[in-house]
DNA sequence: TCTCCATTTCGTTATCTGGCGAAATATACA
DNA sequence: TGTATATTTCGCCAGATAACGAAATGGAGA
């Protein structure tokens, strides 16, 4: 039960959703992902480690970094399932189509160590 | 993007959510569910209204009842989709199982008013 | 080893949330 | 009309949450 009402609270905040939403496209580091949400890298870091707490997204070393992506589906499904329910609900979304938009734009090396 | 951050706060409840496993079965009133999760009538009534606001649920005045019932599917399948993710969440769980069965067994007319 | 830089952790603050009881509203029935 | 009952609304309080900046951590490379 907690663990329901907690995966539901981790998609509860909009930074958190347009996160999952541009980890569709590939993994990203936290700098990445501050330079689109314009927020503390504090703040996101703490973000991704709610989602990944309740298992919707895992890291990776790399070096400096540190990769984030969706989890990997395994036999509950539950990532697959939340990510189609989430395309659906965000058909059409402006900041989502933003987001994405940006994220395609953006290189690492350029955004990071400014 | 603020609607959908809203429909998952309203999923993120542990109560809200044994609401919605409730209402599977039948239609209730508000006194029913207050005998259930054994909370004050005030704080049952505003989880009902935040249900509402995100269309999962809809009320039907009956006398001085009002019957919450789960919302009509429509050509979003919003409902249906949730409510299949939380029957695959929730299989097992020990507090739904009671839930149910509690509502099963209870009779409006003995409970209210009391 | 020392420095740089990405990330996380910590401490603080403002706001949101869920809970309650009391008062207000609405409907059935005497 | 008046009373009883179901529900909603209001005001309040305690605890949770999201944000920040500063300090701590950890790996890369000089």
């Amino acid at each position: 039960m907690r663990q329901v009402s907690n995966l539901y609270k981790a998609l509860s905040d909009q930074n958190r959703l347009r996160i999952l939403m541009m980890l569709k496209d590939k993994p990203m580091c936290v700098c990445e992902i501050v330079n689109v949400l314009q927020l503390a890298n504090s703040t996101v870091s703490k973000h991704l480690s709610i989602l990944r707490n309740v298992d919707l997204i895992m890291d990776e070393k790399d070096g400096r970094w540190v990769n984030y992506r969706l989890a990997q589906s395994d036999e509950s499904d539950l990532i697959d399932n939340v990510m189609s329910q989430l395309n659906s609900l965000f058909i059409g979304d402006e900041t989502i189509n933003k987001d994405r938009q940006a994220v395609r734009e953006a290189d690492r090396h350029q955004i990071c160590a400014s």
